[in-house]
DNA sequence: TCTCGATACTCAATTATATGAATAGGCAGA
DNA sequence: TCTGCCTATTCATATAATTGAGTATCGAGA
């Protein structure tokens, strides 16, 4: 139920198609919510027909037409009003935590491996976080954008991602160094 | 398609009724996968139909009968073969993150206020999973207990949680600041 | 020229999660 | 004694998310 939210928070910086969009929930927006293309295209269907976005029709000459969406009066209302009503706590949901659980009863060394490719994909999205962050900042430090600045909401949310990347790369990289240790000294499985 | 491993990797430290482990799955375990009592009820059935667990009977006389439950060979195995393949990225969903997405678009009052209340709730996760995790290495220090320790996998999920809540209430304070400075200052909405 | 990746989207089917309601006895506090 | 919470579980329904396949055109590079 909050995908169609985090869509219209998504469609306040503009037009976007699905196409774009998809994209966009890979990288950036991806710091509050992760969908797949088809999700986002039924949604973008959903919210029209509920008149929260609206949609035209872009043709274009040397690749396929497209839909660009904005965000109505209707759905800026339907925003506020979910952002007033109480969100569930956030929690974490993740294939290789279920397996570090359970890593001293299995074999490790796969875990190791998995915990190491994790960090370093966290290392090539700090990178680009690094890099959207300067793009939303300007020339402005950190500091001042955040009082002065007139859109810091896609800034804030690409903080979070990064602390969140950073904690996680430094957590695996940890790990990965513990059972590896165990593993060489006393040479268990 | 994952619950399962995650009650198989929970269910590693002994034996546990539904009811137990959705207690579990509310505070330690909830550092590695989320689920409703009711669903680990139905994944517990589904476990014990394909013989990946085993559940024995107790009765009990001042309060309702229970079913214990064990991971089987079979189990173990699967656990097993689950670590061995890929996992799948981790992503934040938050309804929060969401908000603060919007946040300068919208009124900031209620986000300010949540923000506030997730600190505090980060705050008592954060106490109970320090006690959680002394408790789970008794007088060793961490070092040594990570070294020699002879069940480390929940202690080591538990440090990612304290450290995600850490950096939760962190962020959350910090914009809680930002956008209650910006409110007061351009005295907007 | 042929293949491959990017753009742009749709449809169907399945699996996973969440919501809501029920049952039922014991025990603690107002 | 009445109220409500804790233990312990089940059933049904609804919503959300993933998986897999498919369509069609353009331009770049082998």
């Amino acid at each position: 139920m909050a995908l169609r939210h985090a869509v219209l928070a998504a469609l306040l910086d503009g037009e976007y198609s699905g196409y774009q969009l998809a994209k966009a929930f890979d990288i950036g927006v991806a710091n509050f919510w992760h969908a797949l293309p088809q999700q986002l295209y039924t949604e973008l269907a959903k919210l029209e027909r509920e008149g929260l976005v609206a949609g035209r029709q872009v043709i274009q000459e040397s690749r396929p037409n497209k839909r660009l969406f904005r965000v109505t009066d209707a759905g800026q209302a339907e925003l506020e009003r979910f952002a007033a009503d109480v969100s569930k706590p956030s929690f974490i949901r993740d294939d290789l935590l279920v397996k570090v659980q359970a890593a001293d009863r299995i074999g490790t060394a796969s875990v190791i491996e998995q915990l190491q490719e994790r960090a370093a994909a966290a290392d090539a999205k700090i990178e680009l976080l690094g890099e959207l962050l300067l793009r939303l900042r300007g020339d402005a430090d950190e500091e001042e954008f955040l009082r002065t600045g007139e859109r810091i909401g896609p800034y804030l949310t690409c903080l979070r991602g990064l602390s969140f990347e950073r904690e996680h790369r430094q957590w695996c990289r940890r790990i990965a160094a513990v059972l590896g240790e165990r593993r060489s000294s006393h040479a268990e499985r």
